[in-house]
DNA sequence: AGTTACTTTAGAATAATTATAAACTAATTA
DNA sequence: TAATTAGTTTATAATTATTCTAAAGTAACT
């Protein structure tokens, strides 16, 4: 536990920002698990704050946020409500979607056959596939 | 001009939504023109309502997609911002993303390989997939 | 024409996010 | 270790997209 603070100590420092309590807690709620994880701001107040004395507050929840995804740690994205979620995989990589929440599907589990050639003066940066789903039922 | 309200006026009625002046305006500054149009509500404000002596309220436009949503005339998605962007193409189709503009790619325009199983229980709705662009440079 | 139901609108309310600035703390320096 | 500094946390205010409210207006029906 101490030893798992160490990473996420390291991990902040060298990404420039001051391993501060609150940093360190939020690091370690987010990146400390194996699954990616997809969240908004008002979901890790509920989560981190709910059972705890010292909660954090809810500007230093979205400071902190923002500092991690300008150091690379977070990407952001939008669902369909007009709120700010963070995935903690920022590499570019492709989501089922079902009932609101997102699960990850890595990228070699999807192949094109077919692709447009993008207009011309660009290129393509990267391609995010979303496979929505529904219930058989 | 006149006979293009009547397209539109058909289209609120069969709707059921009176034909009212804002909505047929809004209607045929929507849907009549060649290519989807994506939009916020901000877009449709500035764009309709600026060089115009009789504005239509914010109120209104509000009013009226939520209604040409519900009547299955648009489609709301979000993107980076936390605002609701409307595309009067409503079927499932993709897109090339650039500089906070979406276009249009149609869906034989791309043909996937491999796509993976969906979990137990779900099967596929829809697959979208959007492609981001960047300059050349 | 009169009645009814729906629509438009200004303005208030809501909610996510950002800005402000004072108190606090980590890092650096002496 | 104590003092200094630069960065951080926090309560609170401000902002902004969106939704709500209810009064005035208009379309549809009788
Ligand atoms: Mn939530
Ligand atoms: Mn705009
Ligand atoms: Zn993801
Ligand atoms: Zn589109």
């Amino acid at each position: 536990m101490i030893s798992k603070n160490k990473t996420f100590i390291e991990k902040l420092r060298s990404s420039g920002l001051r391993p501060t309590r609150q940093r360190v807690e939020i690091s370690k709620f987010l990146f400390n698990r194996k699954k990616t994880f997809h969240f908004s701001v008002d979901d890790l107040n509920k989560l981190l704050n709910s059972r705890k004395k010292k909660k954090i507050s809810i500007a230093t929840l979205y400071n902190t946020v923002h500092a991690l995804k300008s150091a690379g740690h977070l990407k952001e994205f939008s669902l369909e409500n007009n709120i700010s979620y963070y995935d903690t995989n920022t590499t570019s990589h492709h989501h089922f979607y079902f009932n609101g929440k997102l699960t990850d599907i890595k990228n070699k589990e999807i192949h094109f056959k077919k692709i447009p050639t993008p207009p011309i003066g660009k290129k393509i940066k990267n391609v995010e596939v979303v496979i929505k789903l529904e219930n058989i039922n």
